[in-house]
DNA sequence: AATATTAAGTCAATAACATTGACATAAAGC
DNA sequence: GCTTTATGTCAATGTTATTGACTTAATATT
């Protein structure tokens, strides 16, 4: 790799930074007026967008611990964001799905993220979204992949 | 916005979740082998592409405070990896570099996402980088600039 | 020269959070 | 019946973040 070249990946790497802070940027400061953080947001996110999702599957996607996990969740569900009932097939496991103030604050978070980024892609000029969707999907297949994501639609 | 497209921006937001975290992810384990953390690369990053920051441009650049970076940026003066001189032309503020082993580490660190990245961009199509870049100037933008990142190169 | 301001470093109290290990319950599977 | 699985919880510990305060040294202001 020659300096040319490794200096514009530093170029990226400090892109890469600056890109997803903003990116988080306005979720957290909804969350803060709620006193929630990041964490409740990617639980109400995943929950919302898998209705049905189970708590393990939850633990799977976000990569945390059962304890770790276990604090935000309570909180969410003890706030009435988010419900959870057993499953019918399989009553040991739970799913989890959003209430409609759930949803309300899910939307809120995500919008602020799907507008901001709606902007962007509308800005840039035609084939942007899908070179940057090529891109990031290729880093994202890099990991240990979860089942149920591939009904991301 | 209509459902194809909140659709498709729900996707985005799936993977940029995603991407940054497999972005972390060879870094963080390389930190966990010096029981060091994220914020430790962060140092050794900026500090490393702008040597002579002083810290308040390092706690500008990073948002914490200064008691939040006491103790990481402590850490790595003890163990050799940043050194700390006070700056010639006003002796107050202490102008922070990279030793010899601190320039390594950090390069261990960047390596591994440099490599990455180049792998996943000399993979996809022509042009896709600059798409890439496009965008993630744009959201870096949305966000109050501090001022020597302009030099960076 | 005296005073105020700035940059940096530190400490202490508190709160928040993660980690590990353990245990309990209920439901399914064998 | 015994084992395994899914979930929920607790406690102890360690780590990290946050807030406020204080100190030192250097520089700027008047």
């Amino acid at each position: 790799m020659d300096d040319r070249r490794k200096s514009q990946l530093n170029k990226i790497l400090v892109l890469f930074y600056f890109a997803y802070r903003t990116f988080t940027d306005k979720p957290d400061q909804i969350l803060a007026k709620h006193h929630l953080q990041r964490v409740h947001h990617r639980i109400l996110f995943f929950v919302g967008h898998f209705p049905g999702l189970t708590v393990n599957q939850l633990l799977a996607v976000l990569e945390v611990s059962k304890q770790a996990l276990h604090k935000p969740l309570k909180q969410l569900v003890e706030l009435g964001f988010v419900h959870n009932a057993p499953a019918e097939r399989d009553r040991r496991s739970r799913l989890l799905t959003l209430t409609d103030t759930g949803e309300a604050l899910e939307k809120e978070l995500s919008d602020a993220q799907r507008v901001f980024l709606d902007q962007i892609f509308t800005e840039a000029g035609t084939g942007t979204e899908e070179a940057w969707v090529q891109i990031m999907s290729a880093l994202s297949q890099k990991r240990p992949a979860v089942g149920f994501l591939k009904d991301l639609q």
